[in-house]
Order: C-alpha cells, then sequence, then structure tokens
DNA sequence: ACCGGCACTGACAACGTTGTCCAGCGGCTA
DNA sequence: TAGCCGCTGGACAACGTTGTCAGTGCCGGT
C-alpha cells in the first residue's frame, strides 16, 4: 500500500542491542494458539478453582484463602492472562475512559494542553482517547460520536463546529462535557476559555501606550470564536483610545503563511502603513516575525505583539511581545471540572474564563517612527 | 479537591454567545432516564421487529425492506441510540484501535509524530488511544498494560525502558507492536529508528570540515538509545578525523536546563575551551542557544550544531544548524508498518532506519578562533 | 391451485466479565 | 457431641452486541 522508505533496512549498526535482543524471548513465549487469550475460564480450569475466584484474585477482592490466591496467580503468570477490559466495561458500564477532541495535535498549543487532560486523567485512573478534528466540523461530530459509541465517561472537545445539538441525546444519557478554548454552539454546555476580549484589548492597548496609532490585526477565520473576540478586543482598544480603524488594517482568514504573509504585507506596504501588528494567535505572529526579518531595515521598526507564546520567542531580536495564555492550565481545569462532573457534581452549567498575561520583550515596545502630524 | 482558578467565572462578557446558546436546547432532549441509555432491544420494541433487523440496520447489512428500515431508523432517532462498541468489540473480537505510547505529548518532537500515527489509524477507521510515559519504564509497562487489557489491535512504542520482555505474552497474543525512534529491550518486535550514528557523525564531521578540532557534546542520558547512538556518532567522527577526544568535552545526563547550562559553561570557560558544541537534541540545544546568548560577545562566537530541528531556528542570529529528523515521517512509517502487520505481513521483526538531514544555517558554519598552534 | 424458492425476519447462543446468591465446610460454643 | 455461625468457593444470570439458523410470507411457474 504505502511505500515505506528504508534506505538502510536491517543494517543493524548496533550489534549490541542486537545482540543481547535476541536470546531467551522465543522460549518465554507459553504455548498457545496465536490470537487466541486465555479467559478467566482457562485460569480457573487451570487452577482447579470456580470462575468467581479468579475474578476475585483479579480484582483484589477479599474472601480468598492465599494458598488459592497463589493458585490462581500461577495459573495467571503460567497462560499470560490478561484481563478482558472491554467485557468489563460491558459489564459495569463505566470505561475509565475519556475522549479528548482537538484541532491539531502537532500544534505546539495543544501538546501541553493534551498532556494536562492526561495527566488529570491518569490521577483518576482513566485513559485518553484523542482525535483531531482538523478544524473541520464534520470530522468533529464523527470522531465524537466515535467516542460516544464507545462509551467513553466524559468529552473535552476544542470544537471546530458551531452547531453540537448532535450532543444533546449523549449529554442527556449521562456523558460529561466540557468545551475548552472556545464555547460549545447551540448546546448548553461547561467550557473553560481563556480570556481572548481582554487579553487581545491590553494587547492593543499596549502598543498605543507606546505612541502607536495605525495598528494592524492579523487573525484567524472569523468564524472561529477566539478569533471573533480578539477582534472584539482589537476593536474596543482602539475605540477606548479614540482611534479610527482603517479597514485594511484588520485581515481575518486561514492561518496558513502564504495569506498571513501576503496580509502583512500589504498592510505595511500601504500609503499610510501600519506601524504595528498584533497578530491572532502563535501560528501568525511566527509568520509575520518571518516577514518582519526579511524587509531591508526600515527606519523605525515595526511593533508587534503576538497573542499565544511560543517557545524561543524572547531568543529573538527583538525578543516578541506577547499575550501568555498558558495552555495547560486551560486543559487542566477543563479535566478538573469533567471529572468533577463524573463524581456527580451538578448544577448549571459553568463558563470559566483563564486570564492572560502579557509578557514585555521588546516588540512591542518599539515605538513608532516620529508623527510627521503631531 | 483541585482548586480551580476562576477569576471571571460566569461574567459572560460575550453575550451574543450566551443568548443564542440558550434556547432550544430543553425541549430537544429526548424525555429518558438520566444515565440509561436505549439499547437496540429498546429500538426493536419501539419499531416492532426483531432484534437482528435493528443489529442489520444500524451496520448497513443487506435483507432489510426499506420500509422496515425507515420504521428502525425512527426509532433511533426518537430514542438518540447509538450503538455500544464495547459490546461490538467483545462480540466481534476487533477493537479497532491501536495504543501509543511516548514519552511527552507536550514535547514538540512528539506533536508531529503522534498526529501522523493518527493520520494513519484514521485511514484504517481506527482510534487511537495514547498515554505518556513521562520517561518512566515502570508507567510505561503499566500503559502498555492497560491497553492490551483494552485489547488494542496494535501499539506503537516509543520506549522508556530497557526491557520488554513483559510484551512477549501480548505480542504472542497477537498485539501488533512497533518501537519507534528506539529500540526494544530483549525482545524483537518491529523498530522504526532515526539515524542517529549517522546523523551525529554528519554533524560533527561538517563542524570538523569548518576547521574546528575541540568539539563538545551535550547529550541525553547514557541509557537512553538515541543519546548512545549519537555519542557513538560523535566518536565516530572524531576517530575519523584523527581527533582526540577530552573527557571534559563529553557531558551526558538529564537534559534539564540546568544540567545542561552547568555543563555547557563548563565546555566553554575550561583552560582549553571547545570552539564548538554538539547538542544532542531539540532541547539540549535550545538551553545552549540561551547560554551562548548570555555569554559577552567573545571574539570568534561559539559554532553549534543541534541534534533535531525545530521551530524559529532559521530566524535566531544566527541560524541553528541542524541535524532534521521528520518525526511525523517516523510515525507514519510507524503506523503503516503496524497497520501492514494487522493486515497479516508476516516475517521477521524489521528494523528500519530513516535518514537524517543536515540543514545548514549559519551556526555551524562559523569557523574556529585563529589556532595559536598552527 | 400447488409447490419451490426467495426475501425478509426473528429466536437464540455466544463473547468474557462481574454481581447475586446459595452451598459446603470449618471452627466455636453450649 | 451437636448445632450454629462465618467464611470461602462456585453456579448462574446479565451486560449489549453479532453470527447462525430456522421460520414466515409471498411470488412465480406449471
Amino acid at each position: 500500500m504505502l511505500d515505506i522508505p528504508c534506505p538502510h533496512d536491517d543494517q543493524r549498526r548496533d550489534e549490541r542491542t542486537v545482540t543481547d535482543t535476541a536470546p531467551g524471548t522465543a522460549s518465554r513465549t507459553p504455548t498457545r494458539r496465536y490470537g487466541t487469550r486465555p479467559t478467566m475460564k482457562d485460569v480457573a480450569a487451570r487452577a482447579g478453582v470456580g470462575l468467581k475466584t479468579v475474578s476475585r484474585v483479579v480484582n483484589g477482592e477479599p474472601g480468598v484463602t492465599p494458598d488459592t490466591e497463589r493458585r490462581v496467580q500461577e495459573a495467571i503468570t503460567a497462560l499470560g492472562f490478561r484481563r478482558n477490559d472491554s467485557a468489563r466495561i460491558l459489564r459495569k458500564g463505566r470505561t475509565a475512559s475519556i475522549g479528548l477532541v482537538l484541532e491539531d495535535l502537532a500544534d505546539p498549543f495543544y501538546g501541553p494542553l493534551s498532556r494536562a487532560v492526561e495527566e488529570v486523567a491518569r490521577a483518576h485512573g482513566a485513559l485518553l482517547i484523542n482525535g483531531s478534528s482538523a478544524e473541520d466540523p464534520e470530522r468533529e461530530q464523527e470522531l465524537v460520536l466515535a467516542l460516544c459509541a464507545r462509551r467513553v465517561d466524559g468529552l473535552v472537545i476544542i470544537p471546530a463546529g458551531h452547531d453540537h445539538r448532535y450532543l444533546a441525546p449523549e449529554m442527556a444519557a449521562g456523558v460529561a462535557t466540557v468545551f475548552v478554548d472556545r464555547p460549545a454552539g447551540r448546546v448548553d454546555a461547561d467550557a473553560v476559555l481563556s480570556d481572548s476580549f481582554g487579553g487581545s484589548r491590553d494587547a492593543v492597548a499596549h502598543l498605543i501606550a507606546h505612541g502607536h496609532r495605525r495598528i494592524g490585526f492579523l487573525g484567524d477565520l472569523p468564524g472561529i470564536h477566539t478569533a471573533a473576540e480578539r477582534l472584539r478586543g482589537y476593536h474596543a482598544a482602539m475605540s477606548e483610545a479614540g482611534l479610527p480603524v482603517h479597514d485594511a488594517w484588520v485581515s481575518l482568514g486561514p492561518t496558513d503563511p502564504e495569506r498571513v504573509r501576503a496580509a502583512a504585507t500589504a498592510m505595511l506596504n500601504a500609503a499610510e502603513p501600519v506601524t504595528a501588528l498584533f497578530a491572532g494567535n502563535n501560528r501568525v505572529t511566527v509568520t509575520v516575525v518571518r516577514v518582519l526579518a526579511e524587509r531591508p531595515a526600515p527606519a523605525a521598526p515595526v511593533a508587534l505583539v503576538g497573542f499565544d507564546d511560543f517557545e524561543l520567542a524572547d531568543l529573538l531580536s527583538p525578543g516578541v511581545t506577547v499575550i501568555a495564555q498558558d495552555s495547560a492550565q486551560l486543559g487542566r481545569t477543563a479535566a478538573d471540572l469533567l471529572f468533577r462532573r463524573l463524581d456527580g457534581a451538578g448544577g448549571e452549567p459553568r463558563r470559566l474564563v483563564l486570564p492572560t498575561r502579557l509578557i514585555p520583550r521588546g516588540s512591542g515596545e518599539l515605538p513608532p517612527p516620529a508623527d510627521p502630524t503631531p
């Protein structure tokens, strides 16, 4: 099917590892039909006890003589028995697993979030099943419903779509659901958000405080909640400072480098160019940094503030001023809330908003060029 | 239990969203006992058909009258029925899910890898269950066995430990297993690796070609396979060039910034300081970049090559020369191999080694200071 | 009008586990 | 020594689904 590139297949440069790998493997493998696993019944037969006794031993329930327990344990290791959790889940009704649906695991923003959710899940003895929606509402729904079919106990969702009514039956059936980063659409559910509006207002106010009047905003697709909120924060800061907003200063759309590059260049090359840029998320920020770095050094460098912190932002020159949101904290908070719900916490759906933090590093503190019309 | 920080709880700044969220939710929720889901039996009763007919409709099997199918579909939507995959799995034996165990999802190296594995799984109709081992062998084993208990069809493992004999019974029982980034220990299994040895040799040869003779190596814990391989590559390049290696030029250990910082500083401040550094992975590289940035500008800047590419490496000044390995390709290759095994591909365990690529960006091309002993 | 055959439907067992309940057996007390 | 109590162990049903197989009704052909 797919062609595996394999330039050095089996070259086995590392003889040491290969050598101590070989011996002792086959001999340890218990003799058993390939692909068929032993069940408790097999263990019971081998240990000469009843089925339930094996169950008791496996689950550490009381009421088993030490001697019997030993016999059962021996049978278990001899057969290589491992409890079938599918059957257990079917019987018990709880799966001890939660689902996480996010946009893209490869995005550095979601890695820590995912990890934080996993840590909380682990603390509650649950496994994490996750999937990427690739920002596609249909794929999100498909994934969420697949997870529901697996009977996950709860869901943490970073929504791609805007209509989550399809979740209503699931939620009614007891699947705890927490939305993160963006709120649910057309359904009443818990949500944990960053303060996109406030953070953006802070960012733009910061630029204004450093003397900028023509500030560009490069944001994500306007349909995305955080993008809309950040745009709102931008407008709020501008209007609070009594500054006009020119249409050409705002560009919303996909965050692929080409579009962002074009939009930023247009703003910078306009007749009345912007003197500062506010980038709506980390992908945009990185592209803008590249654009600015490629431009011939202007008289006054363009100021920049980005939403989302990113690694090495402090090592660039100048360091990039950002609005930091703690994605791990976002995940942790959401997962905590989820397990609180699973433990029976009732009440109205809550909306938690986590604060953002402005980290000045230089790029946001650059002054605009001397104004020809003072 | 855990205290949720919630500075703006329910402040509901965004009235628009709240408004269009509220209506229409409760009325759509079907009347049903909370926490109990309808089963095929319920659907069959409501539709006035037999159990198996519902099963047929749900699975799109032929042999159902359009009229009957319609009745069943109506009952399904009316009740909010969703097939219980736990029961399905128990019955069918295959779970259509694979497990991924890696070190840390928050590490930028593993994000793309994880995403690639997920994409392949998705293409095969499988879900991905993942867990982080946090580089702890016990936790790795615990996770892997939990996944086996879930009867995942296959496993992709980035091993933390060195003894995977505990997997032998599982593999014998038919759980396909592919190791990534590092080979399995004491068990014969498929592995997909990057060419750590070759890449490191290239890196160090590159530095040597630019005139360096005293080159430091900052690596990960020597127990980690890739770290050992990279060290071996370092030694190979040095000895191929006829250069001696001073003990003080090699430092292996945890990659926390403090240790790396201390080790790098020691090498740079020694009586005969190194003129170039080779960093054994991306975390180390970043710390070294910081260390070098903080030092007062020396007569000749210290050269640097890092193993693993990282975002923005090209935007630093100078750009950081790296040995790039394609972590997504690593994941894709491993997942492809896994599904090939699941589709019945037999044969000896394979070891695939993917090539690395040297990307010169400036930091590795810096010449050493003029040599006082020519 | 009868019969064979076909298309559709449904009863039932099984997957592997856990909860319920009862039987057996030991020791302890009267 | 007999009776009772408590503890251990096992038989059985149930979880919700799918595969097997048999049964039903209807159609067309003769």
